[in-house]
DNA sequence: CGTACGTTTGATCTTTCTCAATAATGGTGG
DNA sequence: CCACCATTATTGAGAAAGATCAAACGTACG
């Protein structure tokens, strides 16, 4: 008997198509007709339970299939020369890992799992028919893909030209935000299924600078913490410490309603 | 009379097609045949002349059209909050400035010349028809698109994880390679054309750092400079420094020799 | 219940920033 | 060609954010 794989957030789910969350995630950007819907869905996959800190990439490696996160949370990095890690980018179920690799020769940065969870692994030659046969799709691979993009060149901003407390803000703000619209958070707290010195190696601080950051942050009023749950009692202002606009993200509005965040 | 626009880089080049670059860059990547590469010479396009510093793209644009770069330098940065700003890319000729924006409903970063320089404009619609009916220009487009992402994560490292020399010694690797790679750097020294003001926006650092940072890079022997002519004495020993490793660059071995920057 | 991992805390050190002033440099109009 | 202006580069002194080192404390889990 396994224990849930990501605990409040797949639980109280009726159990649905493993490519559902894909499709969802992809029309966060552009949306598709109904027999478009039904090519993703119909995209054969094999499913992969993973263990924390396992591996889905390595930098070298030459990418033959595309996993897709079913539950869990996975993330990018690379690492220097002298072994100092950066997180490039944590990702949500429903998002791709290779879509920025599948088309490169060769892998240029690492992908592993940062809770256990299930991917679901495509072929790689399967989903280049599918964007070919299917320029719709095709078109929501690559609008998604230049999503990340944009998300990548926010977080250079965030490293590069904010402080301590603004950083961890932001990344806690794009987290809270992408999970709501991926239909994952279940209101305004979550769990943050990072450790602090991962927290650091994605914003470029140390750990124990993180540590400090966060209590000022507890300090303040701006999150609650229990354990590794984040709450935020005001995202506003929340918002207003992290510097952040959702404009980067560049996600549809809504099909069904929600999404405010405050 | 018209001044040349970008010194010695173009100099001495007989006039050629003005996409000519962008085929030479778009082939950096992916191997394009004959009917494809001159489907691309055939692309539409309307030339005009920049200032330094004007725009090529502003935050909320709506993209309609691609700007190649014919001649001269343009940069890419984005802005926080408070008005900081930070370099997220320098483009050099060949480069086509809007593959990140132009699927995307609206532009969510800067681009600006960085020097005098000219582009040619090639209408949205028709790359577009370009990508699906020649499905290897397609092809080869979204690679370059996904190796900019790759430098995007690269900078990120840099910024998050390297100290001021290393940044500075790896931006100065990054764009004598990229230059030598496209073939534009008549040999071991070139002209970088940025102020110190924003050196320090692509490094996440000040203009005042990096005015010592370099002096320090001088002294050490690692570059020579005389105006904004930078040259490396011992690329090996500037590439240790800046812990540059060109993986990254995904750059194919070059069709017709050379490409050794030692 | 012990071990491994993650968090918290304090003390101290370093890198980098800030502020401010001075010196070059490049381009402009006369 | 020269004087002038705006940018850019350089330098110094002091401040600060964040890093480093080291230890203690929790917690989870086999």
């Amino acid at each position: 008997m396994l224990p849930p794989l990501c605990g409040r957030l797949t639980l109280d789910r009726p159990p649905e198509h493993p490519l559902q969350n894909l499709l969802r995630k992809l029309q966060l950007h552009h949306r598709l007709g109904g027999e478009d819907r039904q090519a993703v869905l119909d995209l054969p996959f094999k499913r992969r339970l993973l263990e924390a800190q396992s591996y889905l990439v390595r930098e070298g490696d030459v990418p033959d299939r595309c996993a897709v996160i079913v539950s869990g949370y996975a993330f990018r990095h690379k690492l220097t020369g002298d072994g100092s890690r950066q997180i490039l980018a944590i990702h949500i179920p429903g998002e791709a890992v290779d879509f920025q690799n599948m088309f490169l020769d060769e892998a240029d940065h690492n992908v592993q799992m940062l809770t256990r969870g299930e991917v679901a692994e495509i072929p790689r030659h399967s989903l280049e028919e599918l964007a070919l046969a299917r320029t719709e799709v095709g078109r929501a691979i690559l609008i998604t893909t230049l999503v990340e993009a944009s998300i990548f060149r926010e977080w250079t901003l965030n490293i590069g030209r904010r402080d301590a407390r603004s950083r961890i803000a932001h990344l806690l703000c794009e987290f809270a935000y992408r999970l709501t619209a991926q239909g994952l958070s279940p209101g305004s707290d979550y769990e943050l299924p990072m450790t602090q010195e991962q927290l650091a190696d994605a914003t470029g601080l140390t750990a124990v600078h993180v540590n400090r950051v966060l209590k000022g942050l507890v300090a303040d009023g701006l999150i609650e913490r229990d354990r590794r749950v984040i709450r935020f009692p005001d995202f506003k202002r929340m918002r207003d410490v992290g510097d952040f606009n959702a404009r980067y993200l560049h996600t549809l509005p809504p099909q069904d309603g929600h999404l405010h965040l405050g």
